[in-house]
DNA sequence: CCGATTGCTGAACGTCCGTTCAAAATGGAT
DNA sequence: ATCCATTTTGAACGGACGTTCAGCAATCGG
């Protein structure tokens, strides 16, 4: 996809070129959207937020839609790719993969304001259109799957008395409801306090495998 | 305010009859909202949902702007009514009050697909109108402080260790996170379910208060 | 250095939406 | 029955937005 190779670099500077150019849209969309909201963002918005003339998204993309559609995929492949590198990269142990996978949703790279806001803008917007709705399902599925597969891990390793699939719900629930408080109200709530909080969760769910300051060493 | 008074009922009917129009064009606003989303509801779709005609808007509520500041503070409003009345009438008990505040949450009356949808498309737009962001704010802030305060009174009560705001903003967020995914994948999230899985949380936080079926008779 | 292909521009067009307002309808008071 | 205040209507207006496209600029093969 990077196309820095072959013998001859020019189709590779042009789709370089071209990949560039989309992707300085995407990021004046998620800009615009973050700081006007969704339904105040035009396509002027966009092309003036990445320096460039007002024909240049319908060239570079069909369409609206399809510029939204594109930025919501693409928000949607960060997020994904960022829980999975960091499950990738955990120790052992289904204790230091959930805390990774915990730490990872308050990475400074996809939990700050700006992310956060376009985020819940185009998913809460995308809902009333089904085309939309599709793209972030999928990858919403896998992190809930995975949460389940570590909760289910953890209780059948400690003998705990609880439900794999109630628990992961929870959690996962209470991930989004926190990127949601950071947004709603950034003095009250932040990625540090957000943290802390799952952190105390974990450590009463699974006293023998969490304190509050994170996971246990008992492999 | 409302008018039920003064010797003569004419001002009274007159104000009433406002208020039932206003009443309606909001109802129309939020079945609007969550059907095609914010940004696609225009005030031809509220009017003709309401069944009046066009201008009938701009005469109730000045413009649109106030037409939705409105909807969202009847909206703001309703819900925390909701968790008002319920903790009005609950069991005495810091763990009864707890049950009931988050059985209220999955009340009927508030979480449904039209309610939350509408509530959530905006809020989330309100993010970047300040005037918006106030109407939300003070109820919210009530109901964390309730939470904080029934968390208080468990955590001496039961002699837990663990802190009462971590463990409010985590069950504020996990209600609030229970919310949208209801909203977004009602196929796998219900009321009954996330009612469930919360009860599962409390039950490991507060373990000589709840079990899975609510919360135990320790007074 | 010179065509040709690709990338980009910005003005023009048609549509849609929020607002306004003069006129009609409604309904209670005299 | 008549009058007046209030509520409602619907057409018209002005502005904003998404899209289109003919033309310009830049880059690359020859």
């Amino acid at each position: 996809m990077t196309g820095i190779d072959q013998k001859t670099d020019k189709p590779a500077r042009r789709k370089a070129s071209k990949e560039v150019r989309r992707g300085q849209l995407i990021e004046a969309t998620i800009t615009s959207i973050a700081a006007r909201g969704f339904a105040a963002t035009t396509m002027a918005d966009v092309a003036d937020g990445a320096g460039l003339s007002r024909g240049i998204v319908n060239f570079h993309f069909e369409s609206k839609e399809k510029l939204l559609a594109e930025t919501l995929r693409f928000m949607s492949a960060a997020y994904e790719a960022n829980w999975r590198e960091a499950l990738r990269t955990a120790a052992p142990g289904p204790a230091q993969k959930l805390w990774a996978l915990v730490k990872s949703d308050f990475d400074r790279s996809v939990c700050n304001q700006r992310t956060i806001a376009a985020w819940f803008a185009l998913r809460v917007e995308a809902q009333s259109r089904p085309t939309y709705r599709r793209i972030s399902r999928r990858p919403d599925d896998a992190f809930l799957g995975a949460i389940v597969d570590l909760c289910r891990d953890l209780i059948a390793d400690g003998g705990y008395d609880a439900d794999a699939g109630k628990l992961a719900a929870g959690l996962d629930a209470m991930l989004e409801g926190m990127w949601l408080s950071i947004l709603m109200d950034p003095d009250r709530m932040s990625r540090r306090r957000g943290l802390a909080s799952v952190s105390q969760y974990l450590t009463c769910v699974f006293p023998r495998h969490f304190s509050n300051e994170g996971p246990l060493d008992t492999n």
